[in-house]
DNA sequence: ATTCGTCGTTTAGTATAGTAAACTTAGTTC
DNA sequence: GAACTAAGTTTACTATACTAAACGACGAAT
């Protein structure tokens, strides 16, 4: 049952990814990590981690009087939407757009390129089939 | 001088894609554009470019009493800070990630692959230089 | 037992996008 | 010249993200 495209905003989305490497954490740990890159009121996150609950992104049990979250969508559908969105707002939905994009606009290694280069011989194969 | 990233929102979005299709344009017709795929009134769009007016996004003169409305920001530019944004929200800022979530996760047709083949064995090359 | 700290909750303020009605002004039409 | 129309301006309301102080509950420390 395709739950509504899950869009999220920049911090919230900081909060997920948080989740989603940590596995189970508290509100508080969140507030550590977060804070290592800027800083962040407790409450703050406490807030958005309530409204990331609400509209279903993460849950929570209690444990020894303290909420322990853990993410419940997946960091690839919070990745697909985002990324859907861009294509479908910015591209007009081309994929080939964006990625041209990517190699002509942004730096890209030549490690990178050579990456890349195997991943599109290795998807060319199966797309053959 | 670097202007801060200009961040737009979906339809102000739709609004620019119009303006950069059309070069020169009124109100009127980027009304009647959006229009053709949803149904928007024409005050909401008045509104909404002004506000682009205001974050220098877009320009306009007057001609025969009505404002001509074009476009400052280049396609470009918008659509790197989109880019940018969205590589930086999700994907750890890595242009490989990015690519291979969309290889890996997008429908790509078998000859969007080969185009893109192309693109990547010539960005190798240059990028040996 | 009173203070302290930590938790979660409530409340509240700012900012921005989107939406569109209401209003003002000024040509156009009869 | 009164009505109509079209343009731009003002105003206003909703929704959401972000921010964080203030508040209440409760176990721990002294």
């Amino acid at each position: 049952m395709a739950d509504k495209p899950l869009k999220l905003g920049k911090v919230q989305l900081r909060i997920m990814q948080v989740l989603w490497d940590e596995g189970e954490v508290t509100a508080r740990r969140v507030t550590e990590v977060l804070s290592e890159v800027e800083p962040i009121a407790h409450s703050t996150v406490q807030t958005l981690m309530r409204t990331l609950e609400e509209k279903g992104a993460v849950g929570h049990e209690v444990r020894d009087r303290t909420f322990v979250f853990r993410a419940i969508r997946p960091r690839e559908e919070v990745t697909e939407t985002a990324t859907r969105d861009l294509l479908s707002r910015v591209f007009g939905g081309s994929v080939y757009g964006l990625v041209s994009h990517l190699l002509t606009h942004e730096e890209v290694s030549s490690e990178e390129i050579g990456r890349l280069r195997e991943l599109i011989e290795r998807e060319g194969r199966e797309a053959k089939q």
